[in-house]
DNA sequence: GGGCTAAATTAACCTGCGTCATCATGATTG
DNA sequence: CAATCATGATGACGCAGGTTAATTTAGCCC
């Protein structure tokens, strides 16, 4: 059952059986991939994508003096690279972060899907514009909140995608990223993302040991980086200590 | 012709005349909208999309203290809220920026198109996916950019928008976007943004008027920005720099 | 164990941008 | 015509976060 975190709890989306099984034998491939691979280029014109089944994967976009900047972050269960399928080209990189195991979907597969199961099809867009949606979340949390909030507000967002996938109790979780990751991910130095865990860690907010994750408080830490779970589509009351904060 | 400029010069996506006919039947009605005015509200459920023929349009998602992230600026041509076809509730608000008509297709009628030509859907979804890519691009912007950078880089992304529109000459635009809105755009103050501006004009790069914005030396102004305009996925040769102004 | 490397940590210094305040300009309205 | 309001422009000041560099820690391999 390689597809079986796809879409899993998804609002109102989530695949019938013959759905499933229509995903399933689109599968030509599964791979291991070694931690730190790029598996596509900026660029490259593509045939298959990419869902991921274990490890975690990033897309990025490299500037002209090197600094890296992504643009997201994928978890198990995520079609990371479904966009290329529309697409064709890639506008970023998309590479492993940690070892991972992947499965192939060749494009002709999914061309099949479009003609015959237009409901199937529909999801799959779906899946597509989550991402479209996290990717809006982060602009919002590099326009808008400074450094400790937006830290704050990526391991909020971890930690509900990975309780979604089955790989976080909601307080803990394994993830192998450095700081460094994460200075990429939230447009920040090294350096000062290695204050801000100081201070999450002093404020006892969270604990992050890059093999290992640990939120002390789950409200105080979504309080301080504004986060509100809406934009994941996720259809699932958050364990004990639910990070809710309706906009005014 | 109300979808003229739908997809128009899209990297080999361009519309069929039966897929252009079958969408302007799908269009059950054309408004005008005032300027500044909120069409849509995160967590509202929604059962049409929106076309936007004339004027700029914008998505936005607020903060806790009413300061406001842009995630988006559309142009003519952009089927502003189409996935909210796939996604039914937003995670944002979507407004007019400047009067605005727009032409309203019924979620319904997206149903039946999807049902039967299922090589229209995969351009419909790709559209959804060009905004994506558009959202990465200010990831990166945000994320790897100065303030100067950032504003060069938006004014180019805009003018290339505005070509192919065939709303600029590719130097010269018409805009109604305060400077308040570039730092919305921009995650900038407008104070700061006043200074940006104060800085292209000195710099021969950009002069910005709010009802017209003048780019003085495109190239240079690309340069300033890191601006690549790939991720738009437009077919044409971006018009030639004309050297107006030789450097010293 | 020792040697090697990536990651984390911390300090010292500096600057880009935010904040706050004031003032000018032009458009709109009574 | 004065009054109001949105927009733009500028100066003074402070701080969050960048930069550089040095040190410590933790794996990992032989």
């Amino acid at each position: 059952m390689f597809t079986e975190r796809f879409l899993r709890d998804k609002r109102g989306v989530s695949l019938e059986v013959d759905e499933r099984e229509r995903l399933e034998a689109a599968i030509v491939e599964v791979q291991t991939v070694e931690p730190r691979k790029t598996i596509a280029r900026a660029g490259e014109s593509l045939q298959q994508s990419t869902l991921l089944l274990e490890g975690i994967m990033s897309r990025y976009i490299d500037d002209r003096r090197g600094l890296r900047q992504l643009v997201a972050v994928h978890v198990p269960g995520d079609f990371v690279d479904l966009h290329a399928y529309p697409l064709k080209i890639l506008d970023h990189d998309v590479a492993t972060m940690t070892a991972a195991t992947v499965a192939i979907v060749p494009h002709v597969a999914l061309d099949a899907i479009t003609r015959e199961m237009p409901r199937l099809a529909r999801k799959l867009w779906f899946a597509t514009l989550i991402d479209a949606a996290i990717h809006r979340a982060w602009l919002f949390r590099l326009g808008r909140l400074d450094a400790i909030g937006r830290v704050a507000h990526f391991l909020c967002e971890t930690n509900v995608r990975l309780v979604s996938a089955g790989l976080s109790d909601g307080r803990r979780f394994a993830f192998g990223l450095t700081q460094n990751d994460l200075a990429e991910i939230c447009g920040l130095t090294n350096v000062h993302v290695n204050r801000v865990m100081r201070h999450l860690r002093e404020d006892r907010l969270c604990i992050f040991r890059s093999s290992l994750v640990e939120i002390l408080d789950p409200e105080r830490l979504a309080e301080r980086g504004q986060f509100n779970p809406a934009y994941l589509y996720i259809d699932y009351a958050p364990p004990s200590n639910p990070p809710s904060n309706p906009r005014p």
